[in-house]
DNA sequence: CTAGGGTTAG
């Protein structure tokens, strides 16, 4: 643009006048709608050097220019050098207040002018819609004395803006009564309009109309159905469409480009975008925001710097993506920078990229920072509200996010998502199902993200008669073929107890990830089916392009604890480096000392625990403890009891108990009587044991010191008549 | 060679 610039002011205005106005006018275009308001205005200064600023269309370029920038006082100085009421200006003046919101600065504007045209018209029909006036835009296109394609195509557009696409195609057949000819534009957005009905056919029918008008050669009507057929999932008639096209621009290769990628080939995408004639912000944007969804967030912020670089200004959509990915690697250093460089460019307004940096904050922890994001954003839409209230609810501050849910204009499924998945996070389940059904009856509907939230709350109290409950509901809402309700169903009925009904719903799923696997395997690990754990996990790494993660290595190790199988888990374990990439951890270890502890291979680990990496949990300790008290290895016992002691001085009670218990097992009394004073100085409890029945969705739980229970007094006397049954047998 | 309508991404 600077260089353009450079070569107009070169130009000698004497030599060539025509060309260098036409260049002027050109470059004037350009710079209202993509170009700095500093290169403007140094052309303005230009222009009025050459005495050309007077020019009457001169003169409204320059306008244009200045209230696309949003500079008033320019903008009204021109306004006043013309001599009363001038009609392009006024339109122009409508126009820009319509771009701005100022919908009653717009309306005045057109009530008070003395003389109209079919532009004042098609402005006001275009603009209302923009800000989701539908009723008062249909108005005005009723009364709209100089109807042509420019209006009735602003209708139809607007009412695909606005999701009425059915409205669209009903002003479309009207269009087509009338004696008004559609354009290339009217069919592109009546294309769009099919495109998001999801109506194939009727795209089809459209497409037998755009050519019958002689559009088939046009490169916009080519583009929209190449879009049509993409997202049909028939990229093989895309690329029919891209064939036969004589001509392609910017839009064709990177709708081309986006195809490449959807098919999974990024390194084709990627080719085809190097060899681009053109690039403009959405390829770019294309590009580095599906690098970003496929997980190669370097290789996006690497392509972003170039775009940097290479002079294109980031679109609002393409920082958003940026700002995700870094909330996903949690780089907050370089986020923050990147959000001093929004606010230095005047971008930190726009409510992608607001919401995106209150993610970005949040996600790091940091919900104060991003609460002042929140704060400077001037007309918050829903989805500013959902990012506050989910950043809130993510950092477990559910005062904060109850409060901003109570304030938030609009709710929509997101919101609620937002504060029932914060309940999870704390653990208030109750709180979890009260939400739902709160929000059920607001008239919002279930969606996948509330399920995973209902049954990870099933899982933790389980509540196996409400996962039932909602394994229905996910059948009849169609939900069964997601992979997140599928693992969140498998991991329900394996929370709770019910291994068989967990195995079923992870055979039926028809596309298994990481979690899936890990929530199988874990489940069978822990209700004692060992050797189906690690079967399965065997079948996976055959059968499977699933990962082995952290947890699902420990459930593995676990297992092979759990039913004898030593050698293997020490396979396992130490393959978990070198074939997984995966650094053990204390619970590892502790797993793998448990697992020789169990069985009797004590010195082994002792010595297991002396060669860690990492500190030992004092459960490792424990484990080994417990396995000298029960084969009476008094020696190791004292040495680990020492040990444990040391660990647990500042812990929890465990520690204290399982010594207590061993003196206890060797008789020796006074070393018990002491143990149990130290815990009553220190005020440390033995978690007692729990347990609850469910009765008609109300769940009574016992804890095992709690010899009375006043909840329901039929379960007392129950459980009075068992124990007095037991001592019977006894 | 005066102003207004659209397509690709999010």
């Amino acid at each position: 643009m600077i260089a353009s610039l450079r070569s107009l002011l070169s130009l000698q205005p004497a030599v060539s006048f025509t060309a260098y106005v036409d260049k002027s006018l050109s470059l004037l275009k350009k710079l209202s709608t993509h170009g700095s308001l500093m290169e403007g205005a140094m052309l303005h200064g230009h222009l009025i050097k050459m005495g050309l600023s007077s020019e009457r269309y001169v003169t409204i370029k320059l306008l244009i220019l200045y209230l696309k920038h949003r500079r008033l006082r320019e903008s009204e100085h021109i306004r006043e050098a013309f001599d009363g009421f001038d009609l392009v200006v006024h339109n122009c003046f409508i126009n820009a207040n319509m771009e701005w919101g100022n919908l009653n600065e717009a309306r005045r504007l057109f009530d008070e002018m003395l003389d109209r045209n079919e532009i004042t018209w098609s402005t006001m029909i275009s603009g209302l819609m923009r800000w989701g006036k539908v009723k008062e835009s249909l108005w005005y296109f009723g009364k709209n004395p100089f109807p042509s394609v420019v209006s009735w195509t602003a209708g139809i557009t607007g009412l695909v803006q606005n999701g009425l696409n059915f409205e669209a195609l009903d002003l479309f057949r009207k269009l087509l009564r009338s004696c008004v000819k559609p354009n290339s534009m009217t069919f592109t957005s009546v294309f769009k309009a099919c495109i998001e009905m999801g109506n194939f056919r009727l795209g089809m029918s459209v497409s037998g109309l755009a050519v019958k008008a002689g559009f088939q050669h046009s490169v916009s009507i080519s583009n929209s159905l190449i879009t049509l057929f993409l997202r049909m999932g028939k990229p093989s008639l895309a690329k029919d469409v891209f064939d036969r096209m004589k001509e392609r621009d910017t839009v064709t290769w990177t709708a081309i480009l986006d195809m490449y990628i959807d098919a999974g080939d990024l390194v084709g995408a990627r080719s085809i975008f190097e060899n681009m004639l053109t690039r403009n912000e959405v390829s770019w944007s294309v590009m580095i925001s599906r690098y970003i969804q496929n997980g190669h967030h370097e290789e996006a912020l690497m392509l972003f710097s170039r775009m940097v670089r290479e002079g294109t200004k980031p679109s609002i959509s393409c920082l958003s993506s940026v700002i995700c990915a870094l909330s996903d690697l949690k780089a907050l250093h370089t986020g923050t920078n990147l959000h001093a460089h929004i606010l230095k460019v005047g971008m930190e307004t726009y409510v992608f990229i607001g919401s995106a940096l209150i993610d970005l904050y949040c996600k790091c922890g940091n919900t104060r920072e991003g609460q002042l994001v929140f704060d400077s954003i001037p007309s918050k839409n829903v989805v500013c509200w959902n990012s506050m209230i989910s950043g809130y609810s993510l950092n477990g501050q559910m005062v904060e996010a109850e409060k901003m849910f109570q304030n938030a204009p609009a709710r929509d499924n997101i919101t609620w998502n937002g504060i029932i998945s914060g309940y999870v996070e704390i653990g208030q389940f109750d709180e979890v199902f009260e939400c739902v059904n709160e929000m059920l009856l607001s008239g919002e509907v279930l969606s996948k993200s509330t399920f995973s939230s209902l049954l990870c709350a099933c899982s933790s109290t389980a509540s196996l008669e409400k996962g039932r409950n909602f394994h229905a509901k996910a059948v009849k809402l169609a939900f069964m073929g997601d992979v997140y309700v599928g693992t969140g169903l498998t991991d329900m009925y394996a929370k709770c107890g019910d291994v068989i009904s967990s195995r079923k719903v992870f055979d039926r799923m028809t596309d298994q990830n990481d979690f899936s696997w890990t929530v199988i395997i874990q489940g069978l690990a822990e209700n004692g089916f060992a050797e189906e754990a690690i079967e399965l996990f065997e079948e996976m790494e055959t059968t499977s392009s699933a990962t082995p993660n952290e947890l699902m290595l420990l459930s593995v190790l676990f297992a092979c604890s759990h039913s004898g199988m030593v050698d293997k888990g020490l396979t396992i374990f130490y393959s978990m480096e070198t074939v997984y990439g995966i650094k053990p951890s204390g619970r590892h270890c502790t797993c793998v000392v448990d697992m020789l502890s169990r069985s009797g291979r004590l010195s082994e680990a002792e010595a297991f625990i002396d060669s860690m990496h990492v500190t030992p949990e004092s459960n490792a300790w424990a484990a080994l403890l417990s396995a000298c008290t029960k084969l009476g290895n008094e020696k190791l016992a004292e040495k680990t009891a020492k040990k444990l002691l040391v660990l647990t001085e500042r812990n929890s009670a465990a520690g204290h108990v399982l010594l207590s218990n061993m003196y206890a097992s060797l008789g020796k009394w006074t070393e018990v009587l002491k143990m149990r004073k130290v815990m009553k100085e220190k005020g440390l409890k033995k978690t007692g044991g729990c347990s609850w029945v469910e009765v008609k969705s109300i769940v009574y739980s016992f804890y095992s010191e709690d010899g009375s229970n006043s909840q329901l007094p039929e379960i007392s006397q129950v459980l009075e008549l068992l124990r007095t049954e037991m001592l019977i047998v006894e």
